[in-house]
This record gives C-alpha cells, sequence and structure tokens, in this order.
DNA sequence: GATGGCGTTTGATAAATATCAAACCAACTC
DNA sequence: GAGTTGGTTTGATATTTATCAAACGCCATC
C-alpha cells in the first residue's frame, strides 16, 4: 500500500504545474476521450464539469441509477463491478487517473449496468448528458473523437474476451501482470505493484481468491514471478509472456503443493 | 434446418416491396446504426455501398486483417469467432440478417481481432471507411446515430458479460434459449429454432459441444424444455427465467446419466 | 439399399476451479 | 502489549467443466 500511494502521489505532483494553470481542464486532456480536443472545447467542457470527492468505498453510483454523467478520474482508483441476486461480486474493470466511464450508458440512455465505487480516495469531474451532446454536436472533430473513443473500448472489451475465453486461471494471472509491467515502468526494473487488493484482482480475473492466491504461487514456484505483498517482481519475462501467451504452464512446471 | 430456411425465406418476402424500391436502402434501415436517417444519407451510403455475395463457409475478413469496411447483412448467417494458437475456435458472436459489423475496427484503424465467416449463404452491403467517416461528418444526426450505436453495443457486450461471470453453464443455455425466444414469435407458442448447428452455439456459450448437448439434455428432463434436432419448446417459461436468472437446475431437478 | 461424412449424443475419466473451514499475518485500536 | 479486524494463505473436499473415445443418426451420394 504504502508504495502505491508513493506512485499516485509522484504521478500526481508532476501534473501540478498543468494543474495550477487549468485544473479541471488538465485532467481531462488525460482521458482518451478527450485527448486530443481544442482548447476551446476543452475549456467549454472544463468549465461546465463538476467536481466530486469520495471516500474509500463511497458510491459513484450504483446499478439500476439512471445514467448522468460521464466521469473522468483525477486521482484514486475505482471498481466497476456488478452483483448477482446470490450477493456475489464481480469486478468489471479496473480504474485509475486517466480513466474515464459512464459514457455508453450515457449516451444511450440506460440504467447503468454496474456500480461505480472508490478502492481508495478519489477525485473525480463530472460531465453531464447536456453538456457532452452539445460539444459533440458544435465541435466535429470532437465528434469523432468520442467515436473513436468508444470504438476503442469496444476494440479493447473484445479483446478482454479473449482473456476470459481462451485463457485459464494461470494464463489470466500472467496477463494481468504482464498487462501492469507497461503501465508501471515508472518502478525500475520489473516490478509491478499490485493496484487493489487481491480480491478484487481476484475477482477481475474471475476467479476466487483463494484461487488467485494459489495460481500467484504457483507462477512463484515456477520460477516466473516472486511475490512479496503487494509487490511482483517478474523474474522471467519471457515465460511470463509464454504463461501469458497461452502456454499451460503446469505442462512445464511443478504444481502447488 | 428446414425450419430455419423457411423462416428466412419468409421474412426476406415481406420485405421484397421495399427491396424493389432501393434494394441497398433497405438493407441499411434493418441495421440500427442506419435506422432513423433521412432519406438523403441513406441514399448516398447506399449509393457507395457494394454488395457481397458469400458461400457458406466463406470468409469476410480472417483476424489480423486490416480493417477496410464496415458490413451489413441482407440475407444469411454469420459468426464472429477467435481462434487460439492451439487451434481452438471460439464464436463470439452469432450474426443475422440486419445486424452490422466491423466498425469498431474500422474506426479505430486497428486490425481485425475476430474472423467473420459465413454459415449459410450470405448477401452483405460494404461501406468504406471513406462514406463512412464522410457521413459521419456531414450529417450530424448520423453522427450522433453512430455515437448512440457504438454506445448501445458496448452497453449490449457488458450485458453478455454478466452471463459468462455469473452463470453457469445450464444457466447460459437457458438464457441464450430465453433470447432466441423474443426474436422467434413469428413461431406460433413458444417454440424456438436453433440458428446453427450446436456446435456453433456450445462455442458462443463458452462451453465444449459435449456439455452444451448434456446441458440441453439436463434441461429437458427438467421439464424446462423439449428439444427435437433444432426445434425447442419451451415447456415451462417460468422455470426457464429462473434458470437463465441464476437458480441452479441441479438443486431441484435430477440429473443427467 | 449400402457407403461415407458430418454433426450429435453418450459414457468414462481427468482437469480446472469453487467451496468451506481454519490458520495466519500485519496493521490498527484500546 | 493484548485484542481485533480485514485481508491473505493453506488445506481438504466438492462441483463444474473439459477431454478422449466411441456410438449414433441423418443425409447425401453412389
Amino acid at each position: 500500500m504504502v508504495f502505491i500511494n508513493q506512485r499516485v502521489e509522484r504521478r500526481f505532483s508532476i501534473e501540478i504545474m498543468d494543474i495550477k494553470l487549468q485544473p479541471r481542464a488538465a485532467t481531462l486532456v488525460r482521458a482518451p476521450a478527450f485527448a486530443h480536443l481544442t482548447a476551446k472545447t476543452l475549456q467549454q467542457l472544463a468549465a461546465t464539469a463538476t467536481e466530486l470527492t469520495l471516500k474509500p468505498g463511497g458510491l459513484v453510483f450504483a446499478r439500476g441509477a439512471p445514467a448522468t454523467g460521464l466521469y473522468v478520474i483525477a486521482t484514486g482508483h475505482l471498481v466497476l463491478s456488478m452483483q448477482s441476486p446470490q450477493g456475489a461480486e464481480h469486478v468489471i474493470e479496473l480504474m485509475q487517473p486517466g480513466d474515464s466511464f459512464g459514457e455508453a450508458a450515457l449516451l444511450t440512455g440506460h440504467a447503468h449496468l454496474v456500480t461505480a465505487a472508490a478502492v481508495t480516495a478519489c477525485d473525480l469531474l463530472r460531465i453531464d448528458r447536456r453538456s457532452l451532446i452539445n460539444a459533440i454536436t458544435h465541435d466535429r472533430e470532437f465528434a469523432l473523437n468520442v467515436i473513436a473513443t468508444l470504438s476503442e473500448q469496444i476494440y479493447r472489451q473484445t479483446g478482454a474476451l479473449e482473456n476470459l475465453l481462451f485463457l485459464r486461471a494461470s494464463g489470466r494471472v500472467a496477463r494481468f501482470i504482464f498487462a501492469r509491467l507497461k503501465l508501471d515502468d515508472t518502478i525500475a526494473g520489473h516490478r509491478v505493484a499490485l493496484p487493489v487488493r487481491k480480491g478484487l484482482i481476484a475477482s477481475h480475473l474471475n476467479m476466487t481468491q483463494e484461487h488467485f492466491s494459489r495460481t500467484l504461487h504457483e507462477l512463484s514456484t515456477a520460477g516466473l514471478i516472486r511475490v512479496d505483498g503487494v509487490m511482483v517482481d517478474v523474474i522471467d519475462i519471457e515465460k511470463l509472456r509464454d504463461a501469458a501467451g497461452l502456454l499451460r504452464i503446469s505442462e512445464n512446471a511443478g504444481q502447488a503443493s
């Protein structure tokens, strides 16, 4: 946890300069949907945006709630999750600063399918429907931008499906670590910090917390990684890539217990 | 198979009148993305569209191919699928007349993630990138329309995730049948025709053909449905809804074998 | 009417994953 | 420092699903 906070702190401070200039706009440009906007559109959107601060566990919206806005994360971690009637909770997405969410429900006018909740303390920006539609209809470039972002989201979502469909637990875990590797190059070497508590990650990877724990252990004894609390060191990146690719690590490595 | 063909035939003949007037435009309006367009935009798009005829098994595009167009199905069934390096094939989506596909890759400029192949003989309409972008930039209404359609797709895709995450095999099968029920009300009562061969459906529901077969049998002996070849009669729609909801039918019904 | 191919079903078995229960551990509180 | 709490690990076991192999059935073709 200590490490995570350090990392967030550092990132944040880097951008302090921008934030000083135009705090909200600076948050917006970090989101792909708003990345390449003209200064004018950006300022307009930033002006109509409202700020939102959440405590850990705080709710942005719950499943079934009518969609009223689009959210961009300034700081903190959130999860989008669904829960079954039995109460089982599944994390659909882990979200970081710069990520945006709520677009799909907002633009279709449907109720939210997922629940958005803060894991850590969060600062969000909220853009309401009218401002968004207004920007879309008045800025041709922005419209294309939104279309690109939505398409990108579909594309990524389809890619994510691949994980669930083709990979078994060890592969999903390997791929998760691998994906983090690229993001986390701020930390020297091949060291990755798990962004939230393991139970949530397990849920995101569609397995139980126990199974996640065992799989992590399995990857350790196979020599691919070393785990120490929330820190994961990648020992053999090639093997990890293979495992993430599609190789069954059980074929060439000792099993747990 | 006989029944499916009859059904397609019938649908088709109903629309013969429109098709006589503006064959391509008539195909387009059946796709949600183009549903509420002005006649002008519609005609322009239809004019630039090219027609495509496929034999069963024919390929529209393969995974990895650069995206060059958006496709709308006039007649026939297609599947979007992915295959793992091991050769295992997973059906991502079963597609019918009126469905469109290829948007996401086209609009992001990425290579296709999925392979699109005809299951039956198919007629498609293809709209190239330039025409599409052109229509988007020149018709504000159309841009909003595309945004809505993409959002809708994200929304549906998220909903589909729910199936994979929360439901076990019997639930997924039940839900599949249930979903078909609404579409197939052309056939009297609660009778549903499986749209393609069972192996493909099994793959779409992320299970083996064998398991699908057993699950169908299980639902039969539990009195929820009756299966006869490609026809499925829903006997107890309430129980089916429960099973599709989240109930484990193994709790209150005899097991197979 | 036999032959062959494809899709489907059935059976036996193995593998992957979940569940339940308990121990563990580190951080925090009193 | 003892106790508590929430998250994690470990172990034993059950359930779900896949795999492999064979039989089956339906059509189409010869």
